[in-house]
DNA sequence: CTATATCTACCAAGGTTTTGGTATTTCGAA
DNA sequence: TTCGAAATACCAAAACCTTGGTAGATATAG
């Protein structure tokens, strides 16, 4: 099997050499274009397909997200990784939604890029520090354990959860074999501890309370 | 500045036994106690309050989970960081809600583990190359990207994450500046597409296809 | 220029939800 | 035993949503 070869985008000229002449100390790797814009990295990843492409995000001409979003619109198969000096909350997840395996600033140094590729196509998710917490955040606020006055019941739950799920109060009513009046009574209750008045208003307070289990 | 105190939970003797000399041999860090079941780690926990918790999940008595939701709750100034053999999607993302900064798995080598406590104590949430693959798909996993045959229009998909916010169709409207019957045929297109035939199923079918940013 | 897509707007019948009441039963804690 | 919380059940008016139509304006692709 022949060497891994990669495509990187990046705008300023200091980090490209610096990147490129690091890439090129290894054996492994093979460096099959470089670009400093959006349109020239895009020709250089449909052209080569590379097996890996490193971007950076600010682009003159455009987004390195959106060179990341060619690769799934156009099912290449190749992993990316982001080097941006970017540490937005918004940015990051911008990128790793748009399918990016790993997420590196730019001032870490030469041999942990180096590291953080070979992790990478060993089917890693090597991120930075600082992007590993903020992942992390991003889990760990999704439980804020009912701060509600009065918690809901037993059968308030499980019918929020049902009214989450997109069912009518008949449906509900059948399926907990319960009359249709009682259904409506519970809701109403539901409505006054979660002090709404609508059933999207309540999965929307539900969601945000972490009291509904997200889909799948 | 003291050494970093660490209280070190592993019912696996040999596991134990090894990580223990682990830290032995780095005299930055005091082992302040070992314990191979909850009962044993809650105590020295809460007696010897350290600033890190090393703690496998599977324990004889209890999970180590439960440990790591023993800092929040006493508000303890201490980084967990688990050490543990499962890889399953389930227990690592109950470990990490539950705030584990730090998820490593048993068999990797032991310079990685120093190197993981490093990392962690030092703000970052070092994970192995699994489980940060796991978290990455989650995140990932909200963009299926319109498996939908026909896709929402632009004015759609915003009248559609107003709908998920709670808001009536008289409320946007007026925040769209539009008249409510416009609304309400906007609305009835998107049920359409979505196969749908209330707002709540509309929401329920929209997080399913990853249509709607989940809220915070 | 001509389709086609999208956004806009309107109406009305029929269905569902919301709200404000009242009231019975059951079960566990005081 | 007595009290209260929770679940159950019922009613009706008002509000809101759903659905099946029709249709004009605008922009864009061919």
């Amino acid at each position: 099997m022949g060497k891994l070869n990669i495509v990187l985008v990046e705008d300023d000229p200091e980090v490209l050499g610096r990147l490129a002449q690091l890439i090129k100390e290894h054996s492994e790797y093979a460096l099959q274009e470089v670009a400093s814009d959006f349109a020239t990295g895009k020709q250089a990843l449909l052209k080569h397909k590379p097996d890996v492409l490193l971007t950076d995000i600010g682009l003159p001409d455009g987004s390195g997200i959106d060179l990341i979003k060619l690769i799934t619109e156009h099912q290449l198969d190749c992993e990316a990784m982001v080097i941006s000096g970017f540490q937005d909350e918004h940015v990051v997840f911008e990128a790793l939604e748009a399918g990016a395996k790993s997420y590196i600033l730019k001032h870490d140094e030469g041999q942990r890029i180096i590291d953080a590729i070979e992790v990478m196509v060993n089917g890693g998710a090597p991120m930075s520090p600082v992007i590993a917490r903020l992942m992390l955040k991003k889990f760990q606020q999704n439980h804020p354990e009912h701060p509600l006055s009065e918690p809901l019941t037993e059968r308030q739950e499980i019918i929020l959860k049902l009214i989450s799920q997109g069912f009518s109060s008949r449906e509900i009513a059948e399926k907990l074999d319960i009359r249709y009046y009682t259904v409506t009574t519970h809701i109403k209750n539901i409505y006054n501890k979660l002090q709404v008045n609508s059933r999207t208003e309540a999965i929307h307070e539900a969601m945000r309370l972490g009291l509904i289990p997200r889909p799948r």
